[in-house]
RNA sequence: GCGGACGUGGCGAAACAGGUAGACGCAAGGGACUUAAAAUCCCUCGGUCGUAAGGCUGUGCGGGUUCGACCCCCGCCGUCCGCACCA
């Protein structure tokens, strides 16, 4: 019988038919089994799956379906992060509503994820904009806010001028907006702010305990929350510009063991005293306006130069009786951190060091290095910051920096002249966004009352339907009706809040709510959660190792301190994918060609080159980048997909290179992975017809050939297995064809019983390898081989360990370290025996040329090394 | 500047408790089957010397430890990523 290509997009149609009818993958809570959720980063609705989509959500389901079939009780849900700026913008564009465009673009990307055969309990499904959903976190907000850790507050904030919106912290990359690009402008404005800085601790220490998480992630969110630790201490002011001749100015230093060695202080241009000081001196004002118009731009920093201006006003020395120091404000000195103000330390802090060069002050080691004389050790042009022995600091000469540090800050305190003090660089979370397809904040400004949070009857603030876009600012602000309400508690006229929300908040939780999607009256399920949360794994962009998932760990934490969740850390186990990338082309003029409009001509035998199809005109090949349109590399998986079908492309996208890399994508190989479904099948169709029936008996013996393809499916089978338990997908790749090379001939073997046996065997195993990679050609096979259960529905066979080993194993030899032979041996023989063999070898002898043998290194089942 | 990761064939990559480097895929070359093509199957494929057997060499570069190093240590070079005046 001539075999048929096996027709993918037909069959994957019919296979994910059975499924949905099926509901094959439905998820109830079931105490009885382990449960083991998996969860890919849920996408945002723009309207089209791309090939990073299907990379990122065939991970999580070859884990999915994997797990599943060890037995564990899976829940893989999948939701859209639906509120965002491009919504707004389509509606800008074309005049649709943003909620008939994101809710057209889930239907659009539902169809095509469906299309992957993804193992999705759809069932759960949700989108931020739904009503059900915005409504439950309102309620949050309310929770938290109830709870003190919602606050608003006047702040600079990050301005986005493009977007006309604040910014996050987080969201200001390299002094632009991160999805603008436009410079950030800083603006006054009031704003909510979520107190995420209650928990930096909690959140620094969490990180200890995320173990299944990439140290690269940890090692970032580490150096975002940036604690130090210090001390804050008090300096009496005295001079005449002071109001009064007199003050105190407080400074922050995380090296306090250097006291001894300030030689100035250093206050911001946007401190307090520097803008009493300006009131006096215009001098002084020309400068805080100059360092106003310093851009924040990294190039900026960059260039600036460390400047300064002399107040006039002088600091006393707290130890140093009568040492007097001179104030500047100095443009590098941060408002936002610490006390505003510094002292400067020249020898042991490379900028102090600058800029006393600059302004010709004292520089004063106190901190000598080991292997240096306090007497000969000079500073000059570099600051030194390392390890070493206090010297020229009066009572703290002598001690180690470490020793230094906890006794001044001890003295500080009997002086009551300063205290301990740790400080963060993370910021609270500013979450006002002046846009409006967000989830509305659910607050009333009332002019009797204050701020009145929304009272929970009153729930959900709906977003109106009626708004228009044809002025700047934020429709909610001019919408005619929906921002006038009563106030809740003395029911005048009061105005809504028309901001909404951030929408790193939607994505905060959605994990827990998938958990238990449909509840009405509550954000989450509590029993629900406790089943299923944490998260067992994570999969996503790496570019979310700070924004997202800081957010989900507060989150994770305030739900927790509000009732609605039991545990600290939302992800167990995260991993981070790399992307798919595509080569580029541009013609001759530096214009980006699609790979359509490319082909390889034939160079008058010199190899091939690359030319437009249009006219034959030469293109030059790019480096592969991130599939974009603007670079027109991009590869459509629903072209694609339609052609070869979902299995081809997500075989594809997990073969060649190591998942957290970057895959480049290519159509040969493509091909190659098309071809290979094709030779699956091809070997599942010869094996059902030649193997024995789905109800054979085991034989008693087996034929050498039928050991042999038993031993190649057991380690196949093992091998996968572990694979996908380490994420390591091409390795099980790998092995799938490896298993395929061995499989193959194997079939052209003579068939007797035992062999009829062992294909059939190797077939099933062949099937569940394929499996968690390409379940519908698994499907396939499965009723192929006469099953009429779903593949989808067995437990992954064990491998067993007795098919694991060989009997002989093939042992290198060397000579001196030099490898000169190999030696098949019995599996358990001896280390004489091994010994003996190898030293009888021809090619051994002959290496050894007649020098007597000093010494022979044996490693069991591993290699011999004769040292002559 | 600070911190981190990574450098292996023409390409993507395997192998890492230190134990036969290059599994597997792509590309390339040769062959079989075809009237022909597609599809499929078989063979070759790090470099170099050799008809061959076999030898030498080879995991960014230079040293070191070891019977033995892609792997560990020291010093360079290069690429990528993150943070960035945080006192």
């Amino acid at each position: 019988m001539a075999a048929e290509r096996y027709n993918a997009p037909d069959r994957e149609r019919h296979w994910q038919q059975v499924w949905r009818v099926q509901e094959t993958f439905e998820t109830r809570r079931d105490p009885a089994k382990p449960k083991y959720y998996v969860l890919e980063m849920f996408p945002y609705p723009s309207g089209r799956v791309h090939m990073g989509h299907v990379r990122n959500y065939t991970m999580g389901d070859v884990v999915a379906r994997y797990k599943r079939a060890r037995g564990f009780n899976v829940l893989h849900p999948m939701g859209w992060d639906a509120f965002g700026l491009p919504a707004e913008n389509a509606s800008m564009e074309r005049g649709v509503s943003p909620k008939g465009w994101t809710y057209e673009n889930i239907a659009a990307m539902r169809a095509q994820l469906q299309g992957l055969g993804l193992s999705l309990d759809w069932s759960r499904e949700l989108a931020t904009c739904d009503e059900s959903y915005y409504k439950q976190q309102q309620k949050l907000f309310l929770d938290f806010y109830a709870k003190g850790l919602v606050y608003r507050k006047k702040s600079k904030v990050n301005w986005d001028p493009v977007d006309n919106t604040v910014l996050a912290n987080e969201q200001v990359i390299d002094g632009r907006g991160w999805r603008s690009g436009a410079l950030v402008e800083q603006r006054e404005l009031e704003q909510w702010f979520f107190r995420i800085t209650d928990y930096a601790e909690d959140l620094l220490a969490g990180l200890d305990t995320l173990d299944r998480w990439p140290d690269k992630v940890r090692l970032m969110q580490r150096n975002w929350i940036g604690k130090s630790e210090g001390a804050r201490l008090r300096f009496k002011l005295s001079g005449e510009p002071l109001p009064g001749g007199k003050g105190e100015l407080e400074v922050y230093t995380t090296r306090p063991d250097t006291i001894f060695g300030a030689s100035f202080l250093a206050i911001s241009p946007g401190h307090p005293l520097a803008l009493v000081l300006a009131k006096k001196n215009p001098a002084l004002k020309d400068f805080l306006a100059e360092c106003a118009r310093m851009g924040t731009s990294q190039e900026e920093i960059d260039k600036a130069e460390k400047k300064g201006f002399d107040t006039g006003v002088k600091a006393a020395h707290p130890f140093r009786t009568g040492a007097k120091l001179p104030v500047y404000v100095a443009n590098f000195v941060l408002m936002e951190y610490g006390a505003g103000a510094v002292f400067g330390c020249p020898a042991h802090d490379q900028r102090d060091l600058d800029f006393a060069n600059k302004y010709k002050l004292k520089v004063r080691p106190v901190v000598i290095p080991q292997d240096k004389d306090a007497t000969n050790f000079k500073i000059a042009n570099e600051s030194y910051t390392g390890d070493g022995r206090i010297a020229n600091s009066m009572f703290l000469d002598g001690m180690s920096v470490d020793a230094a540090k906890e006794e001044i800050i001890q003295r500080l305190e009997k002086k009551k002249i300063g205290k301990r003090e740790t400080n963060y660089r993370l910021r609270d979370w500013g979450v006002s966004r002046q846009r409006y397809w967000g989830a509305p904040i659910p607050m009333i400004r009332c002019p009797e009352c204050g701020v009145v949070p929304v009272p929970e009857a009153d729930l959900p603030v709906t977003l109106p339907d009626d708004v228009t876009f044809d002025a700047p600012g934020n429709p909610l602000d001019r919408h005619p009706a929906w921002k006038h309400v009563k106030c809740p508690s003395c029911q005048g006229a009061a105005q809504r809040e028309t901001d909404t929300c951030d929408t790193f908040v939607d994505s905060s939780w959605y994990f827990a709510r998938f958990c238990s999607p449909h509840e009405d009256d509550r954000p989450v399920d509590p029993e629900a959660c406790d089943y299923w949360l944490p998260v067992d794994q994570y999969i996503g962009g790496v570019e979310h190792a700070i924004l997202h998932l800081l957010y989900s760990r507060f989150f994770t934490r305030a739900m927790r301190d509000c009732g609605h969740l039991n545990l600290a850390e939302p992800f167990a186990g995260l991993f981070t994918q790399g992307m798919v990338i595509h080569e580029t082309y541009k013609d001759a003029g530096g214009k980006w060609l699609s790979p359509d409009d490319i082909r390889f001509a034939d160079n008058g035998g010199e190899g091939e080159r690359c030319v437009t199809t249009i006219d034959g005109a030469p293109v030059e090949i790019g480096a592969p980048e991130k599939m974009s349109k603007s670079k027109k590399n991009v590869v459509d998986p629903a072209v694609f997909q339609a052609h070869y079908g979902a299995d081809t492309a997500r075989w594809f996208v997990l073969s060649d290179s190591p998942p957290e890399r970057d895959l480049l994508w290519s159509d040969d190989g493509a091909q190659g992975a098309w071809r290979f479904i094709q030779r699956v099948w091809r070997i599942v169709e010869d094996a059902a017809e030649k193997g024995a029936q789905p109800d054979a008996k085991k034989p008693p013996e087996f034929s050498a050939d039928a050991m042999e393809l038993r031993r190649a499916a057991h380690r196949a089978l093992d091998k996968v297995a572990k694979s996908i338990e380490g994420l390591g997908f091409n390795r099980a790749i790998a092995a799938s064809y490896e298993f395929a090379n061995a499989f193959a001939p194997a079939l052209q073997k003579s068939n007797d019983d035992s062999m009829k046996f062992a294909i059939r065997e190797a077939a099933e195993i062949f099937s569940h390898i394929v499996n968690p990679f390409m379940p519908h050609l698994g499907e396939e096979c499965w009723l192929r081989l006469g099953h009429n259960t779903l593949l989808a529905n067995a437990p992954w066979p064990d491998a067993d360990p007795a098919l694991l080993v060989d009997d002989t194993v093939t042992i290198a030899v060397q000579v001196n370290g030099k490898r000169r032979d190999e030696l098949v041996i019995a599996r358990g023989a001896s280390r004489e025996d091994t010994e003996a063999a190898a030293l009888k070898l021809d090619s051994v002898i002959r290496a050894i040329e007649g020098r007597p043998v000093k010494k022979v290194i044996v490693v069991p089942q591993r290699i011999v090394n004769v040292v002559a």
